[in-house]
DNA sequence: CGGTATTGTATCATTGTATGATACAAGACG
DNA sequence: CGTCTTGTATCATACAATGATACAATACCG
């Protein structure tokens, strides 16, 4: 379910974070649906299980998921999750943003491009619209 | 001209790199104009001048400024940057703005204020269209 | 219950990256 | 030339990410 890339620039703690908080946002994982347990995501990924485990901190200190030792790592549902200062979140949001449109712009794409992928991305984020 | 948060969990060097791909982008810094030197910005910024000549030669790296020693760093023109691998980069892209897309539904936000944000930011980048 | 397997956690070592301090080198300019 | 300005190279240090290993809590089955 979720692929990494040990070779990237980005740490691989937080590229499976990244993977598995988009998965939760897509609805690929649903609440309730248990995650690999630490082990069996690191051998998956070939990876140290500290690695995975760490992930998974983060994405529970997010409010994201649930751990309990001896029983594993489950989605939470939405409900559940607190609510987070939304002004900042806002904030770093547009940043990227803004930084993702930099990118494109120096890659050559033009605006209708841009728009095309984004349209594309944000129906599988919210397909019911 | 350059702002950086010496708190952020980023990498200056990576912050200062991004500030100034998305001042060429944007036009702000036009082809030809000069960079602060190496010592200027290390000062203004309050960092070692070596974060910033790093910054200068990932930029360089990237074919957006050349850098002459004991001239100084200036914007090169979009002509001169040369096209760099198209399918690869868009693929980057790809991912980042879908990641971007699920932080911001998970932090709340739904899909008509998000586009409201990517159209005020594109049209940053492309004011003419 | 008691034992064992399964699951996450804590601790320590190692490696790589980012940053900084300092000395050097190349071009500009009088 | 001399010297000032500019970028570069080298080395040291701090920190973050990852991994190896041992530990602790829970589940599960007899």
């Amino acid at each position: 379910m979720i692929r990494i890339d040990l070779n990237a620039p980005e740490p691989i703690g937080e590229q499976i974070r990244a993977e598995i908080r988009d998965a939760i946002a897509r609805g690929e994982a649903r609440p309730g649906e248990s995650l690999p347990t630490v082990r069996q995501l690191a051998a998956d990924l070939g990876i140290n299980l500290n690695t995975a485990a760490r992930a998974y901190r983060l994405l529970e200190s997010e409010g994201l998921v649930t751990t309990i030792r001896g029983r594993g790592t489950v989605v939470r549902s939405a409900r559940e999750t607190p609510g987070i200062a939304k002004r900042s979140l806002k904030d770093r949001i547009s940043r990227t943003m803004r930084q993702v449109i930099s990118d494109a712009r120096l890659a050559g794409l033009d605006r209708s491009e841009l728009e095309k992928l984004f349209a594309r991305e944000a129906s599988a984020i919210w397909p019911e619209e």
